[in-house]
DNA sequence: GAGTTTGAAACT
DNA sequence: CAGTTTCAAACTC
């Protein structure tokens, strides 16, 4: 319809974007258009590979990422918006199945861009750039993605219905073939008249493309498809996006979401749709969170949760796995561990073949006894996760802190896929985290932050050797409650312990490399024996440098040393303000000077030039595969959760896209910061916040960033604060 | 696998 | 806020 015309002049340039007829056509549908532009966006942003990378992982990028994110999750989340909207669905869905079954490239471009639903309609046309950007989260994700949608962000019966859908066709896709999946999708599809599962099935197209051993078979097939339709549009979807990414993105997608999430998300849910991969954590980290939501609007009396819940509760033994899944989402790191290490040769067989990624988490999900709609999430939190450490390691810059970047560098991956030697990598990261998730818990009964399933906000698992367990989703409302005390102890007693700014990713092709992410343990660490050379220090077994924070006596950690040169043992706890050496004292002390805002800017920068950064690369690699990373993520998805209100806000509004993306990166992985900075009330007694006056220290962008990083972090520390106790209590 | 060491978490 | 105890992971044997 108008959508030829009008992509026309929007690929052109952004703001015709925004002036194009296209815009106008967005604004005038639906609530659900703005997030249907936002997919757009995104939608398009998979087409530039290198734009993509850093969008996800730039944490800073805010804007972008969530827009991003919405974008994604809207694909993932298709059937979340879908459920939430109901009705809408409805409507949509009948446009996104004629689109289908047309399959006209031109139509279906504009359709998708506009509308959520087409999107499927439009991975199936689009496939090119849905593909790539799509992989991602489908393949792995898209599925598990959806479902934890569905099931977290919003207690619908369809979704919880959806779900055993969606692991079949998965399953049978991975096991049978991606055409059988294919057609038992279509199939179901075709019965199925909620909108979800047009998503889903849209997204298992997605997925059976990809999955299917020659994907670039699959995608050639799909890009021959879409050329012949009209080559023309793609290219000019890609200058939207580009276009969108580049100038206006963060700024449109943001309202179009909030806007967007306010007309058809729950409060509280609405806030995850926010990041994708933040899904992943979020979900895990949320579900606590989303729970006591839930409950509590339960008690407030919603029926059609009351449902869900029934399901979901705890109460049943059976349940369990469908709770888990639910809200286990988040936990189960633990079964991915397993599920990994059962299959890992399949997997690493699958990868070798040119499977994607992706595809073997799934794989092992559905092999996995445990469940499958767990298995698929914790794959896909695992391959986040995983994904993580190898840049990590690698010190791939591209791949962000932020679980977006997790999401974000998984697609990039599906994308570049071609590399064996990062399936390799992720497989052994997964190993890796399987071990870090279980806890041996025998007097805590896994409900306090002794215990590292529930410090990570998972709930055990079998793995698990504790005693006594609470942290089940059985008891929920125990660990809920028991969350809610220590956090109101300590609001960041969940929170990353080690926050890690990677740096820009956008200009991975810069020193990202060299500069690899610098973390930092925002306690810092009480090491006294040690010499933080082993895991006992958790800035050690976190893989980052001592920070000024750090309290630690003869600190020779390899990835930094407290006072600024690995070399020097200095201890002197405070006496280091050596310049230098310290950012940490620099920063500090130049803190105390600058303003947030500088200290954001400055940031970045700052980042890279810590020593500590350099160092890491080298050790980090196997520590901060195991331990700590993954952990960090989940909980600072629940943090962040709050945050991502505000970033959307600011870094959209104030700073340019570029220098955003950057600052965000660093920042992102702190919301906390960015919350500062919005907030940024500068003269914060953060110490007096901090239930724990230890050592909150603002994460490492605050350090980094702001020469004054104690301070900022300890702003931070305050306002985050209170978003924390948002995330949880929600009311 | 058992025992020791370590440092965070929790408690006073 | 500091000191002590509790706890479970990390480590050693």
């Amino acid at each position: 319809m108008m959508d030829t015309p009008e992509k026309i002049g929007t690929s052109s340039s952004l703001s015709k974007f925004e002036d194009s007829p296209v815009f106008n056509y967005i604004n005038s549908l639906s609530p659900i258009k703005p997030v249907k532009s936002v997919h757009v966006s995104q939608t398009f942003n998979p087409l530039s590979f290198a734009s993509l990378p850093s969008i996800f992982t730039s944490p800073h990028v805010s804007s972008h990422k969530e827009s991003r994110f919405l974008k994604r999750s809207t694909d993932p989340s298709k059937p979340e918006l879908s459920s939430a909207d109901g009705t809408k669905v409805s409507t949509n869905e009948e446009a996104g199945v004629d689109v289908q079954e047309n399959f006209d490239p031109g139509v279906s471009l504009g359709e998708v861009s506009f509308e959520l639903h087409n999107e499927p309609s439009r991975t199936a046309i689009e496939l090119p750039q849905t593909l790539q950007y799509v992989c991602g989260s489908p393949k792995c994700d898209p599925t598990p993605c959806v479902i934890e949608m569905n099931c977290v962000s919003e207690p619908t019966c369809t979704s919880l219905a959806i779900v055993p859908f969606v692991h079949e066709a998965s399953q049978k896709g991975l096991s049978d073939g991606v055409e059988v999946a294919a057609t038992f999708q279509i199939e179901q599809k075709r019965e199925t008249i909620g909108c979800e599962w047009e998503g889903l099935i849209s997204d298992t197209s997605d997925l059976l493309i990809f999955n299917s051993p020659n994907d670039s078979e699959a995608f050639t097939g799909v890009i021959q498809k879409s050329l012949e339709a009209g080559t023309i549009e793609l290219n000019e979807i890609n200058h939207m996006n580009e276009s969108f990414e580049d100038n206006n993105v963060t700024n449109f997608v943001p309202a179009g979401l909030t806007d967007y999430m306010e007309a058809h998300m729950s409060a509280p849910y609405s806030m995850k749709p926010g990041s994708n991969l933040h899904r992943g954590f979020r979900r895990r980290c949320l579900d606590f969170e989303v729970l006591a939501a839930r409950r509590k609007s339960l008690d407030g009396g919603s029926n059609t949760n009351s449902s869900v819940d029934s399901k979901m509760e705890p109460g049943n033994p059976g349940g369990d796995s469908s709770r888990c899944i639910v809200p286990g989402i988040g936990l189960h790191l633990n079964a991915l561990a397993i599920a990994s290490r059962d299959n890992k040769s399949a997997k690493v067989d699958t990868l070798l073949s040119g499977t994607e990624k992706l595809i073997l988490p799934c794989s092992t999900t559905s092999n996995s006894p445990t469940a499958g709609q767990e298995t698929a999430h914790e794959s896909f939190l695992a391959s986040a996760s995983t994904e993580r450490e190898t840049n990590d390691v690698e010190n791939r810059v591209k791949l962000a802190d932020d679980a977006s970047q997790a999401s974000a560098y998984v697609v990039n991956e599906e994308l570049n896929q071609n590399s064996p030697k990062k399936k390799i990598r992720r497989l052994e990261q997964a190993g890796e985290s399987e071990a870090c998730k279980r806890c041996n818990c025998k007097k805590s009964k896994c409900l306090k932050l002794y215990c590292e399933c529930f410090a990570a906000g998972v709930y055990c698992i079998e793995p698990c050797s504790c005693q006594d367990c609470f942290n089940k989703p059985i008891h929920e409302d125990t660990v809920l409650a028991t969350r809610k005390q220590i956090e109101s102890r300590n609001p960041l007693a969940f929170a990353p312990k080690v926050i890690r700014t990677s740096d820009p990713i956008p200009e991975v092709g810069e020193d990202s490399i060299t500069t690899p992410a610098s973390a930092r343990h925002k306690r810092g660490c009480n090491c006294k024996k040690s010499n933080c050379l082993k895991k006992y220090c958790e800035c050690f077994q976190g893989g980052v440098g001592c920070s000024i924070n750090c309290r630690c006596e003869g600190c020779k950690n390899a990835f930094g040393v407290k006072d600024g040169s690995a070399i020097v043992e200095a201890e002197g706890e405070p006496e280091d303000e050596e310049t230098d050496p310290s950012d940490k004292n620099a920063m500090n002390k130049n803190s105390e000077d600058t303003d947030i805002l500088n200290t954001e800017e400055q940031n970045p920068a700052a980042l890279p030039t810590t020593p500590l950064q350099l160092h890491r690369p080298l050790v980090q690699l196997p520590f901060s595969s195991k331990s700590k990373p993954p952990r960090s993520f989940i909980t600072i998805g629940s943090s962040s959760v709050l945050y991502t209100g505000n970033r959307y806000g600011k870094p959209n509004i104030i700073r340019p896209q570029s220098i955003i993306g950057k600052r965000f990166q660093s920042v992102g992985e702190d919301e906390t910061p960015e919350i500062l900075r919005g907030n940024s009330s500068p003269g914060t007694g953060i110490k007096t916040l901090s239930p724990n006056s230890k050592r909150i220290s603002p994460p490492q962008c605050e350090l980094g960033s702001t020469p004054g990083g104690a301070r900022s972090g300890r702003k931070l520390i305050l306002q985050s604060i209170p978003s924390f106790p948002s995330l949880t209590p929600k009311h």
